[in-house]
DNA sequence: CTCACAGCCTGTTTGC
DNA sequence: TGCAAACAGGCTGTGA
């Protein structure tokens, strides 16, 4: 299971609390071929730096430096790890931020999709400069009239709309698709074609999903030194999700599969129209 | 502008 | 049983 905003955001609390104030000693990089390739320069332009705060913007934490700072992201397979500094690496470690005080910051990422990148002004780097509403900082009224502007005209199914990190910052296939399921609406529906209630209803539907990984991973943020960006995923239960072929949780239709736009795609074809 | 799709990557699942 | 092909998906770039 990738991580999904909720694990992005568990994992900025949790290094939220441990990070700011500490000063990077070192970089060190074992695998420089991620989604970019890290630049080589990178460990000297933020060393002796210290680490200001820990943001989140979609799916990307930005971790503030004195001067500037660093775009993170998770990919499909990336966690972060708090480790004490020197513990040795493991295969799919691909880097280490070493700080002064004693401890480190670990990207473990089999699939190579994460990225770590510099950035002087983080907030207007390209990569997040253009991402939609924050979904769980943006009133729900106001999401659903966004959410309704931006599909004016679209004809693409509603599920690939709102994985559009342009649209809605953050929301990714498996919370995409149950959104839908709360909020019945089908996946394959054209995006103009959604009506407003129902527009206010997935706006509804996406604060709920959201909230509720959020809390059941919340509950889990203390391990030993904090950061596990899986947490929250293991323990929110799927409605639709991966469940093909299995009852739907209201109603017991069987749950649906397709693909749009290349992905997944689960729904139930009583509860969701 | 909108939309679909290839490509990146490797661990896991499926199919012969 | 064993191996190869298919699958999984966030994001970007490309082309229609």
């Amino acid at each position: 299971m990738p991580p999904e905003l909720p694990e992005v955001e568990t994992t900025r609390r949790g290094l939220a609390e441990a990070l700011p104030g500490r000063v990077v000693r070192s970089l060190l990089v074992a695998e420089r071929r991620l989604r970019r390739p890290v630049a080589t320069g990178l460990a000297r332009r933020i060393e002796g730096q210290s680490v200001r705060a820990i943001e989140r913007r979609g799916k990307y934490l930005i971790l503030r430096l004195d001067s500037g700072g660093l775009l993170i992201h998770l990919g499909m397979s990336g966690s972060l790890r708090l480790v004490p500094a020197g513990e040795p690496s493991r295969t799919h470690d691909r880097w280490t931020l070493v700080f002064r005080e004693g401890t480190a910051l670990r990207m473990h990422d089999p699939r190579r999709f994460s990225l770590l990148q510099y950035s002087a002004r983080p907030e207007n780097d390209p990569l997040v400069r253009d991402l939609g509403p924050e979904p769980l900082e943006t009133p729900e009224e106001e999401l659903a009239r966004h959410l309704r502007a931006r599909a004016a005209g679209r004809r693409g199914a509603v599920k690939a709309f709102l994985m559009d990190g342009r649209v809605i910052a953050g929301l990714g296939n498996i919370y995409a698709n149950e959104a839908l399921h709360r909020a019945g609406v089908r996946p394959g529906r054209a995006s103009g074609r959604v009506r407003a209630a129902e527009w206010a209803r997935l706006a509804a539907a996406i604060h709920a999903v959201l909230e509720d990984a959020l809390a059941s991973g919340g509950s889990t943020l203390r391990d030993y030194l904090g950061v596990d960006g899986r947490a929250g995923l293991f323990r929110l239960r799927l409605d639709v999700y991966g469940r093909a072929g299995e009852g739907c949780r209201r109603c017991g239709t069987e749950i649906r599969s397709l693909r749009l736009s290349g992905r997944g795609s689960y729904y139930c074809p009583r509860c969701q129209s």
